[in-house]
DNA sequence: CTTGTTTCGGTAATCGTTTACTCCACTATA
DNA sequence: TATAGTGGAGTAAACGATTACCGAAACAAG
C-alpha cells in the first residue's frame, strides 16, 4: 500500500502539493500536478480514509439505527437512507437494536468515539429521554417515531390526519361499529393513532367501546393481527370495520376473518397502514394508508447532512401520506351479520 | 472532547501510562491506575475510534454488499450477518448495489482505503472476475452466490441437492410434467437449480421440454411468478407440478394459477425456495426449501473474522437445507385436467 | 558498597493525511 | 535599481492514539 509519501518522493514534490492536487484547494501548476497524477497511477495510490478522517475531524459515516430491517415497512425506509447516504458520499453503519436500549445506547456512543458523524433513528420511543443527551451534542435526527417533547429533528407522516381519514372514509361507507388493531408498545405513532381513533369516533357520536380496541403484544406481526381480528369478531356485536395500524396485522386480520368464515370486504372492512408491497399480493387488496417510506429516509438523509455542516434545519418536516382504496374495504350493507349466524351458513 | 493528553495531565501521569491503563497491555501500579480511571470518568473520555483505527492499521468495520435488502431473504441474511458483526465488537457498513457492477466496484475500494477490514458479498455474479482482483489482496466472503472458479471462502447450501430433493419429491407424488421457474440473471444458484432440474427430470426418464421453463426478467418479484405461471399453465399439456426458485416467485405462480381458476395444490402443485416468512401468511402454505439464512449470515461473519486474523479458513461451507412440506403440492391425481376444460368448470 | 536484574513510567517516533506558515522567484511600479 | 506584491511550493506542526526504547528506582546477591 503506498502512501501520499511515495507518490511525493516518485513525482519530485513535497507531499503537500500531493495533497493539493488531490483536494483541488489551491493552485499548483499544470506540469507538477500532471507528474503527480502519473505518480499517483503507476502506484495506484489510494488516500486513507482514516487517515484523512483523523485530520479533517469527520467520519463520513452515519448510524442507522432499526429494531428491525426483516420488517418490510424498516426495510423500505433504509433503502431510502442507503441510497441517499450513498448519493451524498457517506457510508452507512447499520444496527440492529431490537429495540434494547443498552443496544441502541452502545451504538450512539459511536458518535463520541467519533466513528460516526451522525445518528439517524428508525425507533425512539417515547420518554426515552437519553436520546436527547446525545443530541444536544451531535446531528441525530429521527425517522417515522419520535418524543414530540424534545427539538430533535424528525421526518414523518401526519398520523394523526392519517387516522382520520381512514375513520373518516369508514363512517362515510356507513360503519358504526370500527374496531382497531393497535399494539402495545412505546410508539407516538402508535399513541396518536388510537387518539385519531378515538377523537373520529367521538366526533361522529359513534360508541367507542374498549371492547373493539385490541393490542398486539408481540410486534406487527401477521400472527397477532390473525389472533386479534379473530378474537374482535368473535363479539356478539361485532364490529364491521377493522382499523389496523400496520398492514401485517391488517394481512392477518383479513386471514383471521377468512378462517373464521367471513368474507372480506362484504361482511368486514380491514384498513392497514404503510402500504408494504404486500398489500396487493392476495386478493383482496388491502386499503391502506400510503406512507412514503423512501422518501422519509431520503429526507432523512438531508436533514443530516444540514446537521452536519451546522446549517438551521427545520425541526420538523411532515410528508404527505395518501389513503389508498382497494379491495378490502366495502360500504356497509346494514345487514350486521352475526357471527354464529355466518358459521352456520346464514 | 477530552483526549489522552487531558486524561493524563489531569492523573498526573504521561499519556502512555494512560494508553497502558486502558488497554491492560502491561503492569502499571494500581495507584497510578486508579488515578487514571479517576480522571476518565471525571472528563468522560471516549478513545477516538479514528485515531486508534489510524495507529492500529483497522478499521473494525465489515462492508455487506447487498443486491436489495428490500428482498425479504437477503434481509433475513443481513440480519443474521449484523448480529454476528456485533457479537464479534465489528461495525458493518451496508451498501444496496442493486446489482451494478460500477457501485460494487466503488465500494470495494472501501477495502484499499482502509475504511473496511473486509467484505461480505451478497450476490456474486458468475464471471465477476474483477472481484477476485479484491479478494487476493484483502478478505472477501461469499453468502449464498459465488463464481466456483474462484478459490474465494463461500457459504451456501448445496443448491444441486436441494433442487434434487425437490424433484425426487415431485416424481415420488406421481408428477411428470415438472415445469419451472427460472430466472435470467448470472447467479450461480440459478445455473445450479436450473441443471438440478434437467438431470432430475433426465435421471427419471421424464421429458424435459423447453416449454416448461419460463425466465424471469425482472427479478424474483411477485410479478413475475404471477405472469410465468399463467404463461406455462395456459399450454394445452401444462405442467401439473412448478418448480419456483425463489418464494416470491412460487407465492406469485400460486396467486396466478388461482386467477386462471386452478386449484393449488388439486391441479397444480407449486414448490418454492428459500422459506421466508411469507410462506405461511396465507394458504395454501408453500411448500419450500428452507435455506437457514440467519446462520449463514452468522457463519460469513465468522469466515471474515478468520480471514481478518490471517488464519486458515474453510474454502466452503455448506449450510443444511431442508425441504418443509406444506399445502402447496400433492399427489398427480392421473387426471390431467387441462386449461380448457377448468375454466369452463369441467 | 558495587553490580545485576527487574519493574515501571516517561519520551518521542509513528500511523497518513491536511494546512498554517514561510520562503523564493518573478513581475510590476516608481 | 529598489520595493512591493504575487503565485506557487516546501517545511513542519497538527489530528489522537500506540508502542519501541530508554532511564530511574528498587531490590537482591556478592
Amino acid at each position: 500500500m503506498s502512501t501520499m509519501v511515495d507518490v511525493a518522493k516518485r513525482a519530485n514534490v513535497s507531499i503537500a502539493t500531493v495533497s493539493r492536487v488531490l483536494n483541488g484547494q489551491s493552485r499548483v501548476k499544470p506540469e507538477l500536478a500532471a507528474r503527480v497524477m502519473e505518480a499517483v497511477r503507476d502506484l495506484r495510490y489510494e488516500p486513507n480514509f482514516t487517515a484523512q478522517n483523523l485530520r479533517r475531524n469527520v467520519s463520513g459515516t452515519l448510524a442507522i439505527l432499526t429494531p428491525n430491517i426483516t420488517n418490510p415497512y424498516y426495510a423500505n425506509i433504509i433503502a431510502g437512507i442507503a441510497q441517499a447516504a450513498q448519493e451524498n458520499g457517506y457510508s452507512s453503519f447499520l444496527f440492529n437494536t431490537e429495540g434494547k436500549r443498552e443496544l441502541e445506547e452502545q451504538i450512539l456512543e459511536r458518535l463520541t468515539k467519533h466513528q460516526a458523524d451522525g445518528a439517524i433513528l428508525l425507533a425512539a420511543e417515547l420518554g426515552s429521554d437519553w436520546i436527547y443527551d446525545y443530541a444536544r451534542e451531535y446531528p441525530v435526527v429521527q425517522c417515522s417515531e419520535f418524543d414530540p417533547r424534545f427539538p430533535i429533528p424528525r421526518v414523518c407522516v401526519d398520523n394523526y390526519k392519517a387516522t382520520q381519514d381512514v375513520m373518516e372514509y369508514l363512517i362515510s361507507l356507513g360503519h358504526t361499529r370500527i374496531g382497531t388493531i393497535s399494539i402495545e408498545n412505546r410508539f407516538y405513532s402508535t399513541a396518536t393513532r388510537l387518539r385519531g381513533y378515538r377523537d373520529a369516533l367521538a366526533a361522529a357520536n359513534l360508541p367507542a367501546e374498549e371492547d373493539y380496541i385490541r393490542y398486539a403484544t408481540q410486534g406487527y406481526t401477521f400472527k397477532m393481527g390473525f389472533k386479534l381480528a379473530r378474537s374482535l369478531l368473535a363479539q356478539e356485536k361485532r364490529p364491521t370495520a377493522l382499523f389496523c395500524i400496520s398492514d401485517m396485522l391488517a394481512l392477518g386480520a383479513i386471514a383471521g376473518a377468512k378462517e373464521m368464515g367471513f368474507r372480506v370486504p362484504e361482511d368486514v372492512t380491514v384498513v392497514g397502514f404503510d402500504d408494504v408491497e404486500y398489500t396487493t399480493m392476495f386478493h383482496p387488496y388491502v386499503t391502506t394508508v400510503v406512507q412514503p417510506c423512501y422518501q422519509i429516509g431520503h429526507t432523512a438523509v438531508e436533514l443530516m447532512r444540514g446537521l452536519v455542516q451546522r446549517q438551521q434545519v427545520p425541526q420538523e418536516v411532515i410528508l404527505p401520506h395518501r389513503l389508498m382504496v382497494r379491495e378490502s374495504s366495502a360500504p356497509y350493507d346494514g345487514l350486521l351479520v352475526n357471527f354464529a349466524s355466518r358459521v352456520t351458513g346464514c
